[in-house]
DNA sequence: AGGATAGCCTGCGGGC
DNA sequence: TGCCCGCAGGCTATCC
């Protein structure tokens, strides 16, 4: 379940590959999931290879939240998201794919000649295509609240002043704040002691400010780990992350919370299993 | 208009 | 052993 740490540890994975390197050729192997620019998005298809890339020349890999764009000196940008199940490979020999590789590329790069490869299952990711990174400025990553991994508590409490919503369903919300998932959520809200139903507007600022730090700091301690790795996660190496071994809340049900022993509890809030502890997140 | 809900999709684990 | 079912979850479309 790629969130905002294994995204950036991804992206961190990949730059010495790719930023410099040329893109030899493109192939997109299912036409739906990939989209050209625009609110609603103009699906692609197999012709369309230099939106796709092909024959641009890689300058920079940039991340917000949990998407992944890379910009060429052409200004062609392509934006990956990996959904729940998404991968991007990087293998010397581009034979025998897996099963579920929807795109590939060639590039020739600073480390040599490599394929890259959209691996995703289940789909729920994809790959936007924008003639420039300001277009997709303005028609995709507009639509995002500032990234999570350097909230600071002044701008998270700008963005919750007005929510209405328990707070786990603010912080899931990509438009409020980037690249928080299910797992950080749980994670975030343990460690800065705040019931996951809490009302986001009627937090004190205090409690904002202890929420943002605890952000930063888990999200942060992820990205170094390497991220998380639940099922389906890996690096562009194919290497699986360290993280969940850090998890405090997330997939521990029943077991005692490593603050006071408690049993955490759990329950479905805003759609999602959430899980606490009912005595450090008071409501 | 903001918020809640359904549905997309495959793999896996539990139960029988 | 093997099958079936439920669950996992980010995001969009749709409804309220």
């Amino acid at each position: 379940m790629p969130e905002l740490p294994e995204v950036e540890h991804l992206r961190r994975t990949l730059v010495p590959h790719l930023v410099g390197a040329h893109v030899l050729a493109a192939n997109l192997l299912r036409d739906d999931i990939a989209q050209s620019h625009g609110v609603k998005g103009v699906p692609l298809n197999r012709t369309t290879k230099p939106q796709l890339l092909q024959g641009r020349n890689i300058t920079s890999l940039r991340r917000l939240g949990k998407q992944l764009a890379i910009l060429t000196d052409s200004g062609a940008t392509m934006v990956i998201h990996l959904g729940m199940s998404g991968r991007l490979l990087v293998r010397d020999n581009p034979r025998n794919p897996p099963d579920h590789t929807h795109a590939t590329w060639r590039i020739s790069g600073p480390t040599g000649e490599h394929a890259l490869l959209f691996v995703d299952p289940r789909r729920f990711g994809g790959i936007w295509t924008y003639p420039s990174p300001d277009t997709l400025f303005r028609y995709r990553w507009n639509t995002l609240g500032p990234d999570a991994l350097d909230i600071s508590a002044a701008t998270l409490a700008k963005r919750l002043a007005l929510s209405a919503r328990p707070i786990k369903a603010a912080l899931l919300d990509q438009g409020t704040i980037a690249g928080v998932g299910n797992i950080y959520a749980d994670e975030a809200l343990f460690r800065s002691k705040i019931h996951p139903q809490t009302t986001a507007r009627l937090l004190p600022v205090t409690r904002v400010a202890a929420l943002a730090e605890a952000l930063r700091a888990i999200l942060g301690d992820a990205v170094e780990a390497g991220g998380s790795t639940l099922r389906d996660y890996v690096d562009a190496a194919g290497e699986p992350g360290r993280a969940q071994a850090a998890h405090a809340a997330y997939g521990r049900e029943g077991l005692p919370c490593l603050t006071c022993g408690t049993p955490l509890q759990s329950d479905t809030v805003a759609q999602r299993t959430t899980v606490w502890c009912p005595k450090c997140q008071m409501p």
